[in-house]
Formats: structure tokens, sequence, C-alpha cells
DNA sequence: CGCCAGATGGCAGATTGTGTCACATGGGCA
DNA sequence: TGCCCATGTGACACAATCTGCCATCTGGCG
């Protein structure tokens, strides 16, 4: 079980109390984080909240603090999703902004006290160290699994191989593109304006994307 | 003491031996980790190659995955450094590519052995979960620093207050340019061949940032 | 020279993380 | 249906990681 995981496909009826059973310590942690703080609770807390033994926790996360990464991942993931079920036709930067559009944007997928959710979480790693190791590595993770379906869309190649090492570019193209959204999560969570119009993260990540073009590099 | 410390200016004795004592333990701890391992390094024998007490190395480093976030940063900071030092009348995107040029470059600040380790240690990051944590965070780190420097550049102010919330885009900007970076060390690290000429760092993050204006979005 | 803030080291203890075994259970097969 | 086994889970022991506390020493400063 790799550290920030790819969510891989369900199948059984194992597979998916397994993932629920993640999700579950996921929820917990970061309940207890919020109300405890990082420091106070331990990971045996974590796991007494989430119904599990001490030993069970530490076979689906490494530290206690890693416990929260798929609340970090899920909506990464579902960008990435979103990125790559659009159009084939439609150029990187439109499949780049449809899928923003469709996972940014409250209500499209998430509900409206998420935002709440992530706003909160998103602060607290700002706060902490070691949890913005985790929120870092979670970005780095799904800049290279957008990497990799911007490899499938360029070539029509499918999803398997190492696409992204054929096209140079491509890595930089995903990891502008990553930042485009991460920095307008950010900059969304750090002041107090809701989560849709002009200054929520779907209108900041889009105004990213489309600034790109003509960015003052002169001035 | 921070995380990756951004380096505090070094007035008296006491803080250079203090820094002196941080990166010897950073050099102990990749030594170790390259040599035996990061698992089977212990916190303890790091600060035994170090010549200091494990009490001691705690009030250093939180972890001993972190000990070697020095290492990781000390590029960062240099190319941080060579942009805000960049004539004020270039463009941004001039800077930065001078800073590239200024730091990337192999036998301009960093002798040409160390390249190696730069390279070893990011293979060693791509291969472990925990030590990958520490490169992403060092790289958000120095990409905040970027911002503020992009901000003091922009607008005329002079560094210490939050220039980068008043101009919107500037976070995303320093991530953009932080990312041209990264991506082409990273690629570079994956790759056999030397930290000069077209397959190096340098060359390939200046093509990054170069390819920024006229990027195929439309493919 | 003498004082003091701060760095270091040593010790105790809480917490974290892991190897190993036994047990329970779902999934596959006859 | 009934068996088998691969795998998740729990429990215990133990190594390793961190942290609080205090004693000691040293550089910085009047």
């Amino acid at each position: 079980m790799s550290s920030t995981t790819p969510t891989p496909p369900q199948h059984s009826l194992t597979e998916r109390r397994k993932a629920e059973t993640r999700m579950e310590i996921a929820r917990a942690a970061a309940g207890l984080f919020v109300r405890h703080g990082l420091r106070a609770t331990r990971a045996e807390d974590i796991a007494q909240a989430a119904g599990i033994a001490p030993r069970t926790f530490y076979r689906y996360f490494a530290t206690k603090e890693e416990a929260v990464a798929p609340l970090y991942a899920a909506g990464a993931q579902r960008w990435v999703a979103a990125v790559r079920a659009a159009p084939a036709d439609a150029s990187v930067l439109q499949a780049l902004e449809q899928g923003v559009r469709h996972t940014l944007t409250p209500g499209v997928g998430v509900s409206a006290s998420s935002w709440e959710w992530v706003r909160t979480l998103l602060r607290l790693a700002e706060a902490n160290p070691s949890l913005r190791r985790v929120w870092a590595e979670v970005c780095q993770t799904s800049e290279r699994m957008l990497g990799e379906v911007l490899a499938e869309r360029v070539t029509g190649a499918e999803k398997g191989g190492d696409n992204v090492a054929a096209a140079p570019g491509l890595r930089f193209a995903a990891a502008v593109a990553s930042a485009a959204v991460r920095a307008a999560l950010e900059a969304w969570a750090e002041g107090d304006g809701p989560a849709e119009g002009p200054g929520g993260p779907a209108e900041l990540a889009s105004r990213n994307l489309t600034a790109l073009r003509d960015f003052p590099w002169e001035a």
C-alpha cells in the first residue's frame, strides 16, 4: 500500500471495505486534528475513533499525519479524472479548464460544506510543518498523475506506459497546471471568502490557467 | 527553529557554528542514507557521525529524514538569491533565466562533483515516500521565497511585508517558475546524462521557462 | 571579570512504528 | 454446499523515535 494511494479499482467486497476503512480513518483523524490539535491526538486515538486496532492503523498509514492524505488527495484525483474525461478533441488548456469547472465548483461533485473542511485542513497544513509535507507530497503525486493523463491526450497512447518520459515538456506542463489549482486553493483557503463566485477556487484556478498566455513576464 | 530553515543571517560566531553543525549533520545523514539506506540508519547513527549527542540532533531536526533538507534547499536558496540579485531593469523572465544560469550550471557556484550528490539524493527521494515528502516541502518553501522576491521586483516594495498577497497572480507565477526548475532537476536526475550541456538541469530549466510563451496548449 | 542567555548533553519516559504470530473472513473452486 | 487459502485484522513484544527536564558549559556583553 503506497503512501498516497492512487485509488485502485474496487473489485471485490474486501477492496471496498478497505477503501471505506481508509476514508473512515481519514475522517476520524481530521476531526481529532481540528478539535484537539495535531500534537494532542495520538495515533491510538485515531484508531479508536475509527473503530480499529492501533496495529491496524499502521497497516493503512505510516504516520498519523499521513492519515488525512486521502482527504487532500480526493479532490485532486477527481480533477485528474475530469481532465481525462474531457472530450478528446478539446485542447489541453480546454481540458484543464473543464476539469477545474467540474471539480472546484461547489455543488458539483463536492458538497458546499465539504469546502469548509478543505479550507480548515489547508490552514492546518499551513500552520504545521508535518502536515504541510503531506499536502506537498499529495500535490506532487497528483501532478504526476496529471502528467500521465496529459501524455495520453497528446500522444494517443493508452494509459500504462511511462508516456511522460517521451515528451520532455509534459512534466513541466503538468506541474504548471497543477500549480494553477494549488495556488488557487491556497489563496482561497487563506481568506474568508465563499467557495463559489469570483474569489472561489474555481475562478482563481481558471484565471491562473488563462493568464498563462499573456502573463506580464516583461513587467 | 523551523523545519526548512530560511537561513537566518549569520551574525555572531555562535550562529555560524550552528549553521556549520547543521550542514555537518546533513552531510553525515546523506552519506549514511546513501551507504546503508534510509531504513538502516538510525537518528543516533547520524548524531554519532556528526559528532553530536542524539538529543542535540533533535534540536536541529524533527526527524531523521528532515536532516537532508538543507542539502535539497541549498540550491534553491542560491537560485532565489540569484533571482533577487538580477538587475532591476530586467524582466521577470530574464531575471529567472539569469538565476538559472548562475546556479544550475556546473562549475558556477556548485562544484561538478556536488551534482552527482544532488542526483543521488533526488533518486533517493523518488524511491522513498518520507524523503519525497521532504523534497516536496523544500520545493514549496523555496517557491514561497521566490514569490516574495518576485513581489519585490514587480512592486518596488522592500523585503519584509507579505507582498505576495497583494498581487494575486504572483503566487502562481512563482509556482510556475519553481516548477520549471523542479521539473528540470527531476528529469535530469532520472537519466544518466551529465550535469552540463543540452541534457543538463540548466538547459532543461531554461527551455521550460522560454517554452512558457508559446507552449502548445492547443495541441 | 562576572553575569546571563542560549547551546549542549544526559536521563527518563511517552509515543511511534514494526516484526511476528494467531485468528477470522471473504473469495475461489470442486 | 463445503472446503481451502490468501488476506485482513488484532494482540503482544520490542526497537526506534521524539520530548520534557535539568545540569553543565560557553560565547556575548556590560
